[in-house]
DNA sequence: ATTATCTATAGATCTATAGATAATGC
DNA sequence: ATTATCTATAGATCTATAGATAATGC
């Protein structure tokens, strides 16, 4: 049996926050900001409650940690998805690649991830639709400038659409991907087992068919 | 000035409850079922705090109270929109005619009801992506029926889809309709005012024209 | 006599912090 | 010396109920 090894200090600091990070992100995405107490936090985390807060202020810090822990990773490999098809597409680029381009990096993220990325993007898809107030007045912004290259990669696949357009499909495509991360297990129970919510790939694949068909161009 | 005008007991017995349930509504609705406490419901309704204990027995109780104030009604008009529709359209009938015979009524008890009904629908909408966990144990399967009657009608628009399709086809639709009903002013903000997370005919329209351009076929 | 409402409070739980202790840092 | 962790607790708040009072019912 070997001696304890001696850990650093910025190892214990990472180990404990990683810890309280892992914890308060599964339970959030389960039971909601206010369904969970930072004491069922440090519980899970295996850490004392008042780590919680030396680390993280608040409960309403901790969130907000929680929130921002992966959204650089999910907006860089969404950039850098859209700059290579752009670049390998060019003239060709249609409605149906930019799709794919901007989906693709999220879902596989959630796909080749554990568990950790699933809880993220649970817990996103509630935050999505919950108003600010039910989740610590955390809005999530942290996407939007990446949501801003998408709707220009559209504007590029349909010339023709106008700007409100562009954005009434972002708002169901939205809607969409946020029911899909969600994974609520309603649309098994509905379809008796046809259609599972944990499957990513096969939902991936049905909302690039669905909303690449639509024209996106202005009725008369 | 006239006298106290004297009420039965049914009668006081009716006015406390929906100032209960009006003010749990909108209370749950902008903060999720743990967001709230019975004291603030009460305080809002301008009812004593056991006096909600009283009609409705505990805080879930009365949750779930609120979820099935306007399900029957909100059921019976999709019902009835859909069959007068089948009858109408006959062997005519088409995938854009069953898609807004489903989404207008609820859509209409929306934009002509009041806030009342706004936030009971802002409220389905939250329970929809939440874990049950996370809202008093709540699964809302009171429009389940209705969602069957709905896919069969689809079939019908659609005889070469699977169900399978037809299934997924719903899980898309169904994320849309949350994202709309939420109406959390995030497209609002993301578009510059362009589209207005309120109006509600605007998204009826935008969901039916996207969705009803769907193939429904499984591709090879 | 029955139903609706109010008063008062039990008992649990929650977030957060002050201050002590036990590690690592250098 | 500094940083990480633990002990103990303040002070607020929360759900729920027991029991009293004030209405209506008949």
């Amino acid at each position: 049996m070997p001696a304890a090894r001696r850990r650093s200090n910025s190892e214990r600091r990472d180990v404990s926050q990683g810890r309280i990070l892992d914890a308060a992100e599964a339970l959030f995405a389960q039971s909601g900001f206010n369904g969970v107490s930072v004491k069922d936090i440090a519980g899970a985390a295996e850490v004392d409650t008042s780590l919680v807060h030396y680390y993280f202020g608040s409960k309403a810090g901790l969130f907000t940690a929680v929130i921002q822990r992966y959204a650089p990773r999910v907006n860089q490999a969404r950039m850098d998805s859209m700059a290579a098809y752009a670049r390998t597409a060019g003239a060709g680029l249609d409605l149906e690649g930019v799709l794919r381009a901007y989906l693709e990096p999220a879902f596989r993220i959630a796909i080749d991830g554990g568990e950790s990325e699933q809880n993220y993007m649970r817990l996103i898809a509630q935050v999505s639709v919950a108003p600010p107030s039910a989740m610590a007045g955390v809005q999530v912004t942290a996407f939007d400038p990446v949501i801003e290259a998408f709707i220009a990669l559209l504007h590029q696949a349909r010339p023709a659409a106008t700007r409100t357009d562009l954005y009434w499909f972002y708002h169901l495509l939205s809607g969409a991907i946020t029911q899909s991360w969600a994974r609520t297990g309603r649309i098994d129970r509905l379809s008796g087992g046809l259609c599972r919510s944990d499957d990513l790939a096969q939902i991936l694949e049905e909302t690039v068919q669905l909303f690449a068909g639509y024209p996106l161009k202005r009725r008369a």
